[in-house]
This record gives C-alpha cells, structure tokens and sequence, in this order.
DNA sequence: ATGGTCGGCAACCGA
C-alpha cells in the first residue's frame, strides 16, 4: 500500500472509480495512508490490515451503510472486508461489495504435505458455506479480489502446463466453482469476455521479459448476484499497469455497473 | 529439471 502509493493514485485520476478495492495491502490500519485518498476525494475508507501479511480495504466516494470483517479458518489474519452501499451513497436498492485476499497457497499442491495449500482449500470450503455470501434471488451483491486461483482453461497462459502449479489445480478449481454455485455468483470478467479468449490480471515477476512471454493467469476477479449481472456494462484489464517502473505484478480490474 | 523476481527486514520467507 505504501510503497506503491503513488501508482495508485494515478490510477485513481485517470479511472475515477467510485470505489477501490485493494489486496495485500500489508499495512497495519494505524498506518494507512488515510489522508492522501481523503485529498483524492475519497473519504470513506473501511480498512482490514496488518503488519507485513495479507491485508484487505475498500476505498470510496461514497459512505457506507455498514462495514464487516469476516474471518476465516479461525486465523488471526485481514482477508475479507464488505461494506453495504445504500440510501446514503445515494443508491435506492442496496448493494452489498465483499473484497477477498485469499491464501495463495505455496509451491506444493499437496495439502497433505503444504499447510498453506490445505488452508487454501479450507478457506474456500469456508466460503461456501458462509451465509453473507449467499444472497436472496434479488439481492445485490459483489465479489472482487484477489482470489488467488485462474479457474478456467483460458485463465492461464497453457492449461496443460499450469495442471500441476497452484492456482490451476483441478481441486482448488473445482472449490472456487463451488462457492460459485453455492452463492449463485456470476463471473462477470467472463460473462463480458468469455472463453476462448485469454483473460490474464497477473504475470510473474520471475520472467525475463513478461510482456513478451505473456505467461499470464486470472487471479483476480470480479463476481455479481443474478440482479446486478446484467448491469455489468464493462470490464477493463490496465494491463500498462505491469509495465510501469516497481510495478505489482497484479493490475487493475475495473468493472462498470449501471445503477 | 531448474531457477528465475520482489519486498521487508536484516536471515530468509511469503508471494
């Protein structure tokens, strides 16, 4: 959060959007940089940070309703904040945004061997089965972050390659559909820009040349109730983002919804 | 088959 402050708020003036959502923000909220997105003219921040790990926050030009930090897996860690948009951002139906940072997992697809992966999988067990992420049939919800799985064949740069690297494992694929199907979410990244075309919003910072190996993934994602599904009018992937000087090897998602 | 890069923090660890 910190040491790419700058980058944000570039990316702020030039996208404008009514609310950020960031990921691994590794910043404890007593640190959080609050007054240069308050001169941004963004004055509602609702933070789930900590020191050095993880890291969670939406930032807005509308207040909120409510704010709620979920924890999973019984950890003391920041990887879910929701806040609910409502009267008072001037939106007549309210809309509930839940921002994820989920466990990236390790090297080994094991989780026998690799407790990182094995809470990976239980963390997206947990998801499922949580009650705020299963809406009514009109209820309008959102899903963003940085869920740190590339599901589909199209979301990674070879499938075949990416069969046995965490992120594409058929298991954390088939779990991250669950949650999926269990709260009725619609991919909206994909309902716009759907399969075969390759989706990436992460590229390694192992690779010589990244932008010519294009050995990308989608890690980040942007999901939507059936009530709101159909007012997604746009997805935009900042894909210069990756090329600039000390970039995140992760680049702005930005979703259009008309309200 | 392997190592390749960052960033925080002061030796490695998580991503």
């Amino acid at each position: 959060m910190r040491l790419r402050i700058d980058l944000v708020a570039k990316f702020i003036k030039a996208v404008r959007p009514d609310v950020l959502c960031l990921q691994e923000t590794k910043c404890p909220d007593d640190k959080f940089p609050l007054k240069r997105f308050h001169r941004l003219g963004y004055e509602h921040i609702a933070m789930n940070g900590q020191k050095g790990y993880h890291g969670v926050v939406v930032i807005s030009r509308l207040p909120f309703e409510s704010v709620t930090r979920q924890e999973f897996c019984a950890k003391n860690d920041c990887r879910h904040v929701s806040v609910v948009l409502g009267e008072r951002a001037g939106v007549r139906n309210p809309i509930s945004l839940h921002n994820f940072y989920v466990p990236a997992g390790g090297d080994i697809p094991d989780p026998s061997i690799n407790p990182k992966f094995a809470h990976k999988l239980a963390f997206l067990d947990e998801m499922r089965e949580s009650a705020a992420l299963r809406g009514g049939a009109s209820d309008r919800m959102v899903l963003v972050g940085d869920l740190n799985v590339a599901p589909l064949e199209h979301d990674v740069w070879s499938h075949k390659q990416m069969l046995k690297v965490v992120s594409h494992t058929p298991i954390e694929c088939e779990k991250l559909a669950a949650v999926q199907r269990a709260g009725h979410w619609i991919d909206a990244m994909r309902m716009l820009v759907p399969e075969p075309a390759k989706l990436f919003t992460w590229w390694s910072y192992r690779a010589a040349d990244w932008k010519a190996a294009d050995r990308g993934r989608r890690l980040d994602h942007v999901w939507t109730s059936p009530a709101l599904a159909d007012r997604i009018s746009a997805i935009a992937i900042a894909k210069t983002y990756r090329g600039v000087p000390r970039p995140s090897d992760h680049v702005p998602v930005t979703a259009t919804i008309e309200l």
